[in-house]
DNA sequence: CGACAGGTAGAGTGATCACTCTACTTTTGC
DNA sequence: GCAAAAGTAGAGTGATCACTCTACCTGTCG
């Protein structure tokens, strides 16, 4: 049932995460799951829909992780970005695995409505935040800027070391909150 | 002889940036490249190398466009926006195609140190561009920074819509560069 | 002229793909 | 206690995959 679901989903979520999407095939899904074939495509009945679910799976963890925060003051938008570098410092990482579904399969748009809506809240999330410290500031612009270097930080930890580029990230945010008068 | 391996990597570059990696076979391939099957494969022996083919000359493509600049002031360092800003509106594109790449094909060493080199060379290209407008800056974080912005901007543009994504990334450095004098 | 480099068309190959099916066993709820 | 639901194993299917091969054509240069 719902736990078996569960379970495949996780276990999609990972081997998506390390292997990426184009050289896996069902069987190997399958066996990572340690399910039967008919299982599997009785809660994915397709391979598209496993995809979804691993990126939903994902997703979940995700919003769970970056949640909270000190509430007030920069730090409170900063938290994610704090939250964001455990994260990939921890899971299973080639960057954004939303993005590289969207970019393996551009032509399906239940993948696309999938990632589309998850991009969506990030930015959301930050524009709440930001209006929540700082009630009167440009909002929108500040969130497309930190939606952005929450992006580039996903992408490009992996490849320019994860420190460095943490550092970098917080050292941007900071300086655009400054200048926005949010501290 | 050149001149189809050439008229061959353009296509393959237009066709990967359509229509991404996982759903296009060899076959598919050869015919939008308008060649015989032999012909390709005497020129990219194999699908990898076709892939590399097709990043390697979007990356002689991308570097052309973004060079040159003013020369002096923080205008210098972000003329790579400016430029990619119009890039971003007239290429095909999904994303960064090289992310992509190594995305759907983690475990392929050829793939992985292409891209790596080409990132390198982007983030090389701010680091030079900080050291040329202000010797003193500490052109390493900064060029970190620029680096993950430049990174995000190219994920997101099409995304979150080009003109917001340009904006908030100008916004962005901009606050960076006068924060650390640079103006 | 004639050789040769570099092109063409397209059938063939064995592997692998996503996915289905039959037949059987275990777990769960009333 | 016994259906019904949900699991198992694993063979089979037709399509498609990356890639090879045979056989032929064409433009250039000595």
């Amino acid at each position: 049932m719902t736990d078996t679901k569960d379970k495949i989903a996780s276990s999609l979520h990972h081997q998506f995460a390390e292997h990426g999407f184009a050289t896996l095939g069902v069987e190997a899904l399958r066996a990572g799951a340690d399910v039967s074939l008919r299982t599997l495509y009785k809660h994915f009945p397709s391979r598209e829909e496993m995809v979804v679910g691993a990126l939903e799976h994902r997703d979940g963890l995700y919003r769970e992780w970056i949640s909270g925060g000190p509430g007030e003051g920069a730090a409170h938008v900063l938290h994610p970005f704090m939250r964001l570098a455990d994260w990939l410092r921890d899971v299973a990482n080639l960057g954004c695995l939303s993005r590289y579904a969207l970019a393996s399969y551009p032509d399906s748009p239940l993948i696309r409505g999938t990632v589309e809506a998850q991009k969506r809240a990030v930015r959301e999330m930050f524009h709440a935040r930001l209006l929540h410290v700082a009630p009167e500031c440009d909002a929108d612009l500040l969130a497309d800027a930190l939606f952005l270097m929450h992006e580039g930080l996903t992408e490009s930890a992996r490849l320019m070391g994860q420190e460095a580029a943490v550092a970098a990230t917080l050292h941007s945010a900071k300086a655009l909150l400054r200048n926005n008068g949010i501290n």
